[in-house]
DNA sequence: TTGTAGGCGTTATCAT
DNA sequence: ATGATAACGCCTACAA
């Protein structure tokens, strides 16, 4: 059984004083004598008392917990939303709890109850890219718990949403690639369920037609599951038949470095024989040999946005202000990787 | 402010019974009459009725939240052991808190406090490199919470541990650069503070003495930071000297990374002038070019690990059973990687 | 300046 | 088969 707590009821009795002058005497209350003070804190410093957050929560119906659900979490850009939320979240003194989905929506489901059942103050999420069905996050938004999407979003919902600007990004590297002389520019696509999936081709069509380039479509392959085996196996597919295209437009890091491997094992070079560009947030975009340019996502700015969306939110909401739901766009930018053979 | 939740005691409202009855009811009471259980159920169902785990958790003086302490989580060890916490603690009904030192100590510190206050039910941790002040720790066992150590751990506590074999590790990939025919193999060192520091560097020592190579000093470079930036510059520094040498031990990923842009800037060919293996978990060792080989240490099979460890011990000490804190040791392994030009 | 009492949501004990 | 009550640790209006 675990060790009995050291709590204000211990420090009371042994100074002989009652819990309430020993809750406000730890907490600073002008009405408490400095003598009163010095001896609490004393005795509270040398038995090590630790308050107890699950009372806390529990008497204000505040946790001071912000939740987050990710899809993955072994994944650069989930990695760094994270990181950009907790970042957020430490400075005002919230703690976060995560869940990961893995991409299973039964998961998601049950994560999402875990997190309501936490009484979390608020919910960042991206959901799962097979979620269609979205009363999970409806339910908690009846409950009143601030909610905010980021980077897989869904319309359906009236809370607050941070994206990328995903169709701008796209239109980015197509038009890279088309400057670079590229006329037969393939574009591994996403699933078409995601908004990510379909603004990231209508910016790449967008590009092709502002530079005349006519739109297609055997020119655009689906790679729904977005994995490096599909990646590959796509493009090698694509690299045996008779379709000629001189550069590849991937949707993702996974699938960049899928079509990267087929074409280095088909023989070819990168990018004298075929560019290949990028979308996401990457490490492996600068380590890579040649290194790909890439259109980068900055997890980092979209956890710090969406934590602090959430925030607002929150603090919005006890105060009893209404607060207005809001979609922030994070740029995406084009980084230019030079190869190293042309250092 | 937050909407009012839906509490037992509105269900005992309006169906005109007590509290006492529905909470009974919705755990299947054998006491309870099936037309009550039928009642509050559908009641429960119909208003959407999600229990407080807070009131629970202060109720039982417990959590089923497993908290972990890691240095970083944009990386790909650490993502991998969250990875495999998750799984596990799903499976026995828990969730998991996660807060990130960044490698600063104060952090730590503060982390350690806040999953004590949140009485998570033991906490699994990797420490900061310069962690050396265990106080926070041992205040926290003291206080009877469940501790594992993992990756980065000291002997100075007597608690659950959870590391890779390091020495051996560091022994694999020296003897493989040897069998490789290289004879002066320099070792870029981490922290000395750490086990996991000086286990690699006398791992590299061992081999070097049992294929009767002379341990040469000079080749051993400290790389305490064990960034990016102090790799490459250590590594232009000792190609820019009068040193020679035909391989590099390199003890961490992203020291190999560096080692690598530095030795490639030079204008020297990977493995053909200078062969380099790196110690880690990393996706990038299998995507760079050339692809090095690497030491693996498995990250999901230390986050299992670890928190069965962990759950071993909470589930031990609830039924008042000694638990003997136990240090478990993951093998590395050693995969080889050809690169592309072999190919 | 300090103490008392009630309540946050839940469950266990002891009645009825 | 169901209800009343106390308790988990903390805070706060109200009383003294």
């Amino acid at each position: 059984m675990r060790k009995e707590q050291y709590t204000m009821q211990d420090i009371a009795n042994e100074l002989g004083i009652s819990k309430s002058t020993v809750s406000r005497a730890l907490k600073n209350h002008p009405d408490i004598s400095q003598d009163t003070k010095n001896a609490v804190n004393k005795l509270a410093k040398e038995k090590d008392y630790q308050p107890n957050s699950l009372a806390l929560s529990l008497r204000h119906n505040k946790s001071f917990v912000l939740g987050i659900i990710v899809p993955e979490i072994v994944h650069d850009f989930f990695a760094n939303v994270i990181s950009g939320v907790q970042t957020v979240a430490y400075n005002e003194g919230y703690n976060v709890m995560i869940c990961i989905s893995n991409e299973s929506i039964e998961q998601e489901v049950v994560d999402t109850k875990a997190m309501y059942s936490s009484r979390v103050d608020g919910l960042l999420i991206s959901t799962t890219k097979k979620t269609t069905d979205l009363s999970h996050l409806q339910s908690l938004v009846r409950k009143g718990v601030p909610l905010v999407m980021f980077d897989r979003v869904s319309d359906e919902l009236d809370v607050s949403k941070v994206i990328t600007d995903d169709h701008h990004g796209a239109y980015l590297a197509t038009e890279h690639l088309i400057k670079q002389g590229c006329k037969k520019i393939v574009h591994l696509s996403g699933p078409n369920n995601l908004a990510i999936g379909i603004n990231r081709k209508e910016g790449y069509k967008a590009a092709l037609r502002d530079y005349k380039i006519a739109v297609d479509d055997n020119l655009i392959i689906p790679c729904p599951l977005g994995d490096l085996k599909e990646a590959t196996e796509v493009t090698k597919q694509l690299l045996d038949s008779d379709l000629s295209f001189d550069a590849i437009f991937a949707n993702n890091d996974v699938t960049a470095i899928g079509a990267m491997t087929s074409v280095k094992n088909k023989g070819l070079k990168i990018p004298e024989d075929i560019s290949i560009v990028g979308f996401g947030d990457w490490r492996l975009s600068k380590l890579l040999e040649p290194p790909l340019t890439s259109i980068e996502q900055s997890g980092i700015d979209i956890g710090i946005q969406a934590a602090t969306l959430l925030l607002e939110q929150i603090k919005a909401e006890e105060k009893d202000k209404e607060f207005k739901p809001r979609t922030e766009i994070i740029k995406s930018k084009l980084i230019k990787r030079e190869s190293s053979t042309q250092r």
